[in-house]
DNA sequence: TTCTATTTGTGACATACATCACTCCAAATT
DNA sequence: AATTTGGAGTGATGTATGTCACAAATAGAA
C-alpha cells in the first residue's frame, strides 16, 4: 500500500479511487541533503509530506542564531502554517538534512481536496488538533523541565530523530547550547 | 447581537435560525472567583466559552509549582484539549481568576453540532488552526527570547490580560520566577 | 474598622546555562 | 591521499535567572 494511504488511513478509511484521486493532487519531488524547500522572506504556497528523508524548520533570530521549530521525518508533514494560513512571507527555513523523497501538495490544491473530499478536511482537522497539542505540551516542558528532562523527554518521543540528526540540531531544537547539551552526562 | 454569534461570525456567516440551534447546543454557567472549572485527574467533557470574566488553565508540577498554559478572558475558548481530544483524565486546573459568565458546551453536543452544521466544523477547524500557530509562537518566543522580551511581546500582544491578572501569574505564563518579572524595569 | 491574606518590591546569594576558546576526530570533498 | 568541513567534548569564565528572606503596600474577609 501506498505510505501515504497508508497515512491517512490511520484516521479516515478510504476507496481505491478516493486515494488516487487524493494522490493526484501531489506532486512528488526529490531533494538532496542541504537544499532548502523554502527560505525567509519568499511566500508559501506548499505544504510537503516526507516519504523518505530528515529536514527541519528553524528561525534565524537578529544574532544569527538557528531555533529548531521542527523536525520532519517519515510520514510528517512540513510547512510554515502562519505564512500558508495567513498568506504572509514566511520566516523560516526548511531544510534536508538527508536527501529527501517528498510529495508536495499547493495551497490551492490543498482547498481543492478539502473541498471535494470532506474525508480529508476531517484528515487535517485531526492532524492539527494534535499538531496544537504537542506544541502545547512543548509550551509545557519549556516551562517546567531543565535542559536535562527536556533532553531526555525527547529521547523517549522521538528516539528516531535522536539518533538521525546532530546534537547541535537537537539542542537548538531543545533551546539549550550545544555545549550544555554535550555536558549533560 | 448574541457576542457569541458576534465571535461565530467573524470566521463564517449565519442565519438567525443556524444561530438559535447553535446556542442551543450550550448551558450557560455563573462561577465566582476562585472556583474550578476543572481540577487535575477528572475526565473532561466540556469545554467553555468565556463571555465575561478572565480564567486561567494551570498545570502543577513534582514541586507544586504552577505553570500557566493558557489564560483565556472575554470571546476565548477553554478547556484541556488533549484529555478532550484523546479521551484521557486531564492533568490541569482550570479556575477563575474574576467572577465568570461562560457558555459550556459537551463533548458530545461540540462533535453533534459539528456534523449537523457544516460551517460550525469550518469554525472549529479554524480555531485550531490560529491556536496551533499562536502556540509555536510561543515556542519560538520561549527559545529565543530573554524573559524581558517575552514581557514586553506578551504586554504588546494581550495588553488587556497584562492589567487584569496579577504579576505572579504573569510570571507564570512566561516561564520566570515572579522576582525577576518583578526586577525587569 | 480590624485582621488577614495577597501582591509587589528588593537585597543577598546560589545555580543553571551561555559564551568563548581550544582540541580531537570522523566524514565529506577535492 | 590530501584537504576541508562539520561534529563533538571540555576548561575557564560570565550572566541571566532562581531561591530565600524580609518588608511595605494593597485588597479581601470578618
Amino acid at each position: 500500500m501506498h505510505p501515504l494511504r497508508r497515512h491517512i488511513e490511520e484516521v479516515v478509511s478510504l476507496e481505491d479511487g478516493e486515494f488516487d484521486f487524493i494522490l493526484s493532487h501531489f506532486t512528488p519531488m526529490n531533494k538532496r541533503k542541504h537544499q532548502y524547500l523554502m527560505e525567509e522572506g519568499e511566500w508559501i504556497t506548499n505544504e510537503y509530506w516526507v516519504i523518505k528523508g530528515c529536514l527541519r524548520a528553524y528561525v534565524l533570530d537578529e544574532l544569527g542564531k538557528e531555533h529548531i521549530i521542527q523536525f520532519a521525518v517519515e510520514d510528517w508533514w512540513i510547512t510554515d502554517y502562519q505564512a500558508f494560513e495567513k498568506g504572509m512571507k514566511t520566516q523560516i527555513y526548511v531544510d534536508c538534512l538527508e536527501d529527501c523523497e517528498l510529495l508536495c501538495i499547493t495551497k490551492d490544491n490543498r482547498e481543492k481536496l478539502s473541498d471535494e473530499l470532506h474525508k480529508m478536511q476531517q484528515f487535517w482537522a485531526r492532524k492539527t488538533k494534535l499538531g496544537y497539542i504537542a506544541s502545547q505540551n512543548r509550551v509545557l516542558s519549556l516551562l517546567k523541565n531543565t535542559a536535562k528532562e527536556r533532553y531526555e523527554l525527547m529521547c523517549g518521543q522521538y528516539p528516531n530523530i535522536i539518533q538521525r540528526v546532530s546534537k547541535k540540531m537537537i539542542a537548538s531544537y531543545l533551546g539549550v547550547s550545544r555545549e550544555t547539551l554535550s555536558r549533560l552526562y
